[in-house]
DNA sequence: CGCCAGGTGGGAT
DNA sequence: ATCCCACATGGC
């Protein structure tokens, strides 16, 4: 156990070594602001949003970049924000007709515009979107559009909760590096993580953000293997090479 | 072109 | 419980 918590640590710092700071969750309302890139990732030390429209901007990019490149998620942010749609209460007096045209970018648009409809209802609540008075686990899986990675995004991103979020990408490269075999369940991979790592909001913060980066960059679903900072403790790199 | 992208819910088996 | 499919745009 020891060790093997080690081995992650040690991964770890191989990919933050390789890639650097991740600065998430990007906030694309605050790009070019002080602090901010572009992108509207943070530029040094990360910090959680300290306003609710920060907040709720995280659960808006987190229901819409589900299975769907940022890029497009970007847009349809953007889209939102310039119709005045930053909080909850606005999301209600709108139809989901209307919002689905904002969102047209971000794919699946008809569903999505239902989940934010439905994420609106919940955080509407006085206090739902202060991290004092956040809902559960429990409650945002509750919500129609809301699955375990979007709720552990929301904890973690919006919330500060040191909840580990596991996607395709993890599967992916835990997968080759020969830690899962593709059978386990979400909770059971989140389990592993939440047991080998420090359960620091920090760290599954830049691990996950990590974990992106590294499957855009090296761990693609056609794996560019050279120049990857984590071959050498890899089985799909050993038996391929 | 076809594949891929920071999934989820619902229905069939 | 697990498998399979619909949902959809945009970039490479």
């Amino acid at each position: 156990m020891r060790s093997t918590s080690r081995a992650f640590l040690s991964l770890y710092l191989r990919l933050r070594e390789a890639y650097g700071p991740q600065g998430w969750w990007p906030l694309p309302s605050m790009a070019g602001a002080r602090g901010f890139d572009s992108g509207g990732y943070h530029r040094g030390s990360y910090r959680w949003p300290r306003s609710p429209e920060g907040r709720f901007e995280i659960i808006l990019g987190a229901i819409l970049t589900q299975n769907t490149a940022w890029t497009n998620v970007e847009k349809a942010l953007e889209r939102l924000r310039r119709a005045g749609l930053v909080l909850p209460d606005q999301f209600l007096q709108v139809p989901a007709r209307s919002l689905a045209r904002f969102i047209r970018s971000s794919g699946y648009f008809n569903q999505k515009a239902k989940k934010l409809k439905a994420a609106a209802r919940v955080f509407s609540q006085p206090g739902f979107l202060e991290p004092r008075s956040a809902p559960s686990r429990e409650d945002l899986l509750s919500l129609w559009g809301v699955g375990r990675e979007t709720a552990d995004s929301i904890l973690l991103y919006a919330f500060g909760r040191p909840v580990f979020v596991v996607d395709a990408y993890t599967r992916r490269i835990f997968g080759r590096l020969g830690v899962f075999d593709g059978t386990e369940s979400y909770d059971q991979v989140q389990q592993k993580f939440h047991d080998l790592l420090p359960a620091r909001p920090r760290i599954y913060n830049e691990m996950h953000a990590l974990i992106v980066e590294h499957a855009k960059q090296h761990c693609r679903a056609t794996p560019v293997c050279s120049g990857c900072p984590v071959s050498l403790s890899c089985r799909y790199f050993s038996a391929s090479s």
